[in-house]
DNA sequence: GTTAGATGTATCGGACCGATATATCGAGGT
DNA sequence: ACCTCGATATATCGGTCCGATACATCTAAC
């Protein structure tokens, strides 16, 4: 994942660590934390395996800064990792993606948004299930945690169903754009 | 993280590892993970060092279960690690608290709470800060996600307005019931 | 001029994760 | 009686991740 998170940021424009940790928390840390420890041996990973490159430009080349720019090898690593089918997104697997939304195509927008509310649903069924058959079963705090959790995932199912709206009225308008029939 | 959640469990009853690792999903899997690779591990550590210890109940000894007990060792550092004051407390930090607030008194359970709304305010003025300055920076659907964020977290701070206006009704009649000054 | 805070790179030990291996148990079918 | 399948149960491995820390520079303020 932290790969995707930093090649989709060096396919906007070539930076070095300190600025990828920066944009990383400031796009990214509402639902995902990246440490040091994570980032710089992720970065040398991928320069080893070819999908980013060391770039030296005139004005900053006398400080030791370690610019990276991404390769050809890399936007297709990141379009593949982008658009991969995994059956578990999560906020933190469906928020890095989200955040690169301007990427993918149309379609692969509204796959990713569907599959995301079929990952909220069944979250939901679940939850009112527990709900549901323990309800003696657990302590009252539980309770109420779970009976909120239901409500914010709801909240986020009808978001993505404006999303998805949105997408699905741009799909067909293109289509009425082409040639009838 | 994981040892408070395989202590707070064990002080319920004793179970083995893959009893844990059900509670575990079932209790507290909305917004925390726990891998076998990390479960195992922890448990031995925990037994090592004093704070659980294992039990050989007659009805299982002839099967291969490893069932485990908290020891006081392990209560006190249960109940430490519970109260301690954290500057960071995220979803997984305060949902794994929060599942075993029966377990803290009155005072420790209100300060919490106070800690988690302040950390939410935090986040939803940081939020919208960025929203502000970074509005023509931004593409469209990080804003769009931002935007949700922001509602997500008031609705957040809510729920913790009302637990927390209940505990202080608690709290007081508590005081009142005592014999007056 | 020196102090403080942001910028910048780097590494360590220990913890963690996903995948995988192995084996037993009980329920269900044929 | 046999076979299969899914749940129960423990364990480990390589690679990855994290928090803390170290260290150096640059800039702005006082």
């Amino acid at each position: 994942m932290i790969d995707m998170a930093i090649l989709g940021l060096l396919k906007g424009r070539a930076m070095h660590g300190y600025e990828l940790k920066k944009e990383l928390t400031a796009q990214l840390g509402q639902f995902w934390q990246v440490s040091y420890g994570s980032l710089y041996p992720a970065v040398r990973r991928l320069e080893k395996n070819g999908m980013v490159e060391r770039c030296f430009p005139k004005e900053d080349i006398a400080r030791r800064k370690n610019i990276y720019r991404i390769t050809p090898a890399g936007e297709q690593l990141f379009t593949r990792q982008l658009c991969e089918r995994s059956p578990v997104l999560d906020d933190a697997r469906f928020g890095v993606r989200f955040a690169f939304f301007r990427y993918m195509t149309a379609t692969d927008r509204v796959d990713l948004l569907e599959r995301r509310r079929a990952y909220l649903l069944e979250m939901a069924a679940d939850l009112k299930e527990k709900l549901r058959s323990y309800k003696e079963k657990i302590d009252d705090y539980t309770y109420r945690l779970m009976e909120h959790r239901v409500d914010t995932t709801r909240a986020d199912i009808e978001w993505i169903d404006r999303l998805l709206a949105e997408e699905k009225l741009n799909l067909s308008s293109n289509l009425k754009g082409k040639p009838a029939s």
